[in-house]
DNA sequence: GCGCATATGTCCGGTATCGTACAAAGCGCG
DNA sequence: CGCGCTTTGTACGATACCGGACATATGCGC
């Protein structure tokens, strides 16, 4: 086990600790990759591990008890699955289930929780993106009230980018319409008419991007919203015009 | 400015502190009442004030750019109003707005984080609150999605009984609606079966819950997920019945 | 007890999405 | 290169809720 770089890190809140705090950190960090579909915590199971995502993006899923998962938030290279144990959460409330490929530092939560009361810049950063996280679970339970499915799935794609960097996603419709917890056939009529719209572009399972500034006026207010809070969790002036892609 | 005796103090967070912190937020609280439709924040603005709620309840609003406020969850004599100042937050992303007559204690925001920086119970107790407060706005998005309006009324009507702790209600229709995002006319036709069923009863504003059971059994998943929640927060056992009405 | 504001019940056509089914198209693997 | 699985497109009636309107009922002030 070698020690993480922390030059080398991708995870923003990681990489936004003073050297002194990485180093405490340093030492529990294994780093994993993530496979499609791998659950990182089972609803209602005990939290052993966090996960300083690196690459790709973790959704956080309510499992209703007809089975349906729906969901609640996403997290990427901004944040950290499993971060209710420093609030003193022991077990998970929601499902984590990785919906890409991608990359991980894994922690042990009891070491997180060791760190953290001796780490004032880590503790700061982790209770301010659990905040911004609950706003973004906030304005999705606002979303999913309102908002017509095509601005929802604009949204959708859009943090799904911001997310994992790319404009091409792997992804399939049956998959989005899980999350977005609507029928299949409901996504490809959504994703039809962005697509003949010009925004985005399908084959078979992947998803390109192709007009990132159309997909923002085709979703609703939500998106910007939640952006804003990312945005000014890391410091970033919320009114300026923002960069391509956010992480 | 009499300071509250703790003996006396209805908040189940105040309640619960050891008197030796409780002490150091006594001089800091000051007793108000809330009236209907009083807003305690307002988005968008600064957190200079926290409530813990006495009596009554407040809701938490997400407002949309269309100007719909929609409800993403239930503050009562459980918690307090404000909460994320301790998280680093500045500003409010919701509204909270007090759907009843109440009281309450307020106190500036900046006491509060300086108290708490110095009292593990309150801290470890706000912490968990606010834990429990993510996850009630976390199965309200998942319920806004996927449950009909007949099982979220009668969800949300059980809410509302165990935070105010009175059967008796004073909740028009109209406001009923528009926490729930949904038209008069469609909580209307929702709550005139279930007084045909019996568990409620309506009189011009009033409204009287005559069958909690029958309420219950008429709400979907996400009450029972939710209040399980809170009775963990101050530790009574999850998998005993409940008491009539849990705060 | 009467009038009026407020609250509730009900009706209409319209629409987004459901639930299900089936057909077509793309890619992987032999 | 073609078979088969996965992915996507599309059709159908059913339904929950919308958006707006109107009628009725209740309680409050006078």
């Amino acid at each position: 086990m070698h020690r993480p770089i922390q030059a080398a890190v991708r995870n923003r809140i990681l990489a936004a600790l003073p050297a002194a705090e990485f180093a405490l950190l340093a030492d529990h960090l294994t780093r994993v990759e993530l496979t499609l579909g791998e659950s990182l915590h089972r609803a209602g199971d005990k939290i052993t591990s966090v996960f300083f995502v690196e690459s790709g993006f973790i959704s956080a899923l309510t499992m209703l008890s007809d089975g349906q998962p729906l969901e609640i938030g996403l997290i990427g290279s901004e944040g950290v699955a499993g971060v209710s144990v420093i609030l003193g959460a022991t077990d998970s409330y929601s499902e984590t289930m990785c919906q890409t490929g991608g990359g991980a530092y894994r922690m042990s939560a009891s070491a997180l929780k060791d760190v953290d009361a001796r780490a004032p810049h880590l503790h700061d950063l982790l209770l301010r993106y659990t905040h911004v996280f609950h706003v973004q679970v906030a304005q999705t339970a606002a979303c999913n009230a309102h908002h017509e499915l095509g601005q929802r799935l604009a949204r959708w794609l859009l943090a799904a980018h911001d997310r994992s960097g790319v404009p091409e996603l792997s992804l399939t419709q049956d998959l989005i319409a899980v999350m977005l917890g609507v029928r299949r056939s409901t996504v490809s009529i959504a994703a039809g008419t962005l697509q003949r719209a010009g925004v985005i572009r399908y084959q078979h399972g992947k998803i390109t991007i192709v007009d990132r500034v159309g997909l923002e006026n085709a979703a609703c207010e939500c998106y910007e919203a939640v952006a804003t809070e990312y945005r000014a969790l890391f410091g970033e002036y919320p009114d300026r015009p923002p960069p391509a892609v956010f992480p």
